[in-house]
This record gives structure tokens, C-alpha cells and sequence, in this order.
DNA sequence: TATTGTTATACTCTATAACTATA
DNA sequence: TATAGTTATAGAGTATAACAATA
């Protein structure tokens, strides 16, 4: 009879995904510095590729943080001429933010940046097992509304 | 031929581990701020118990986070009796810290709570899928140090 | 002189509230 | 009056540096 305790806390999926995702953030974080940005600056750059969402306001709900924040994210991006800010001319109160050549291509370096997290972090896990984890990730992401 | 720009970057393991592991964060914190403590409070009981480490320095290391934070939250958890903090004597220098009952009994609520955050978010998998999600975790975890 | 713990300080991240302009 | 964006402000979290006690 064992387990009458139930596993230790540090066994919980809870606790290792905050542990697992503040390491893979620090990993990630330290890479996508040499292009000058940070990861919610690149999490903004996925949403407009992903589409749906391209004012200030809709992009805060995707990224789920205070629109004040998205201004900072918005001039650096702009800054780095990653992305266009047009006055929506329907409603001049919105932003219209959209990708540039440079923006798509700065995207795509990031990504390869979290690519290559991924090996370091994935090292020595069997090929079948990473896709397992990668597909079972992209339910528990998706069963609760995490498109970005 | 499809793929020939790799997954995109919403789909690396590393970017949903860091989306994954903040929300499963954000909702411990919720669920243990009723017993007055914060994940890191409850990251060092859980060194404690774990054994191997009981100095405030040997514990700073454990957890990866500054010495200077630790008195802090020793502070606190002496404060609530969940630890005891002895001066050791044959060196004086160091603070030996370890479990009461109390810390004992606030651990497993804790963990307890990790457990329903687990329900929650796991909610919807497969049991096997669960268990080789955990294994998994278990796996890259340990591999990167990760003891607690 | 080196190390443990502590305190003082500063920096990063982010939210809330106040404000401006449009609607 | 209500909403999009912006700016100002404040709080949480944590690291680094300076300091005290002990080795």
C-alpha cells in the first residue's frame, strides 16, 4: 500500500511546468536578446502572424496583459521596424498594427531561437517522446484558450 | 513538402512550457495565498523535506535564487511556525533551518493544492496521457538539475 | 582573509488610474 | 457618455552590493 500520501508536491505537473517554464523562458530570453527583444515582444510579433487580432486593444486580450503594456511593446517593435502602426481610418482611435519584411524575418529568427531551446531542453528524450510531449502541450495550451 | 519553415513559434516546447508553466504559476499562487504563503515559500519547505539542504545558503542554491532572498522567506515561515531556525554550533556563522508539524501540515495543503491545479489543468487527458505527460516532465526536470 | 547571514539599494516587469482623442 | 490609446504612478519580485558576525 503505498502512496497513501499521494505524490510529493515537487512530483505535480502543476509545480514542474512553473519550474520547467521559468527555465525555458530564462533560456529563451537570454537567446532573442542579441535581436535587441523580449519575449512578449515576440509573443506580439506571433499574434499578428497568426492573425485575428491587430489593434492594441484586441492584441492585449490575445497576449492577456494591460494595454498600457502593449504600447511599450508596440514603440520598441515599431522602433526596431518590425511592425507598421496605422490610424485605423474607420475609427481613428485604433491602432492598426501590421508586419514588416523586417518584422516576418525577425519572427522567424526568434522562432528558431525557441527551436533551439527546444533541443537543449528536450536533449536525450527518445524522438517519440518529444512529440508526445509537443502534441500533449499543444491540447492542455489549446483545452485552455492559449492560441499565443 | 511541407515544413520547410519548421513548426511555427506558438508550437515550440519552449514557448508553451513558459505560457503553461505562468498559468499553472498564476494558479497556485491563487490557491496557497490562502495560507498566507507564496510558490517560493513553498519551494523551500519543500527542500526541507526533501532533505539535503538546511543551511540558508545550501537552500539558495537549491531553489537557484539569491541568498538574500531566502532570509526573507524564512522570516516569514518562521513567522507563521512553519520552520525552525537554529544556530549551528559548531559554526555558528550558519542558520540551520527545518520543519515543525506545522510545516509539515502547511506542505501538504500546499501540495494538496498543487494536486487540484493539476486536476484542472490536466483536465480532459487521457490517463495515460497524464502519466507520460508527468514522466516526461519527471524526466527533463531531473535532467537540467531540477530537484526542486 | 573568507564565508554566512543580513540589510540597503536598485532594477525589471507589470498593473491601475488618470488623461487625451476620437466616437 | 464610452472607448482606444497613452502617460504617470505604484507595487511585486528579485538581484547586487555593502555590512556584521564568525571562522
Amino acid at each position: 500500500m503505498k502512496d497513501v500520501k499521494g505524490a510529493p508536491l515537487a512530483d505535480t505537473a502543476a509545480f514542474r511546468l512553473g519550474r520547467l517554464g521559468a527555465l525555458a523562458a530564462d533560456r529563451f530570453t537570454a537567446r532573442i536578446a542579441a535581436h535587441g527583444v523580449k519575449p512578449k515582444h515576440v509573443a506580439l510579433l506571433a499574434a499578428l502572424a497568426a492573425g485575428g487580432a491587430e489593434s492594441q486593444q484586441d492584441l492585449a486580450g490575445v497576449l492577456r496583459v494591460a494595454p498600457s503594456l502593449v504600447v511599450g511593446l508596440a514603440d520598441r517593435l515599431e522602433q526596431l521596424g518590425a511592425v507598421r502602426r496605422e490610424r485605423d481610418p474607420v475609427d481613428r482611435r485604433r491602432q492598426v498594427l501590421s508586419l514588416t519584411e523586417a518584422g516576418h524575418t525577425l519572427l522567424a529568427q526568434c522562432t528558431a531561437d525557441a527551436h533551439a531551446v527546444d533541443a537543449e531542453l528536450l536533449d536525450g528524450l527518445s524522438g517519440k517522446a518529444k512529440e508526445t510531449l509537443r502534441a500533449t502541450l499543444a491540447e492542455i495550451a489549446d483545452r485552455h484558450g492559449l492560441s499565443i
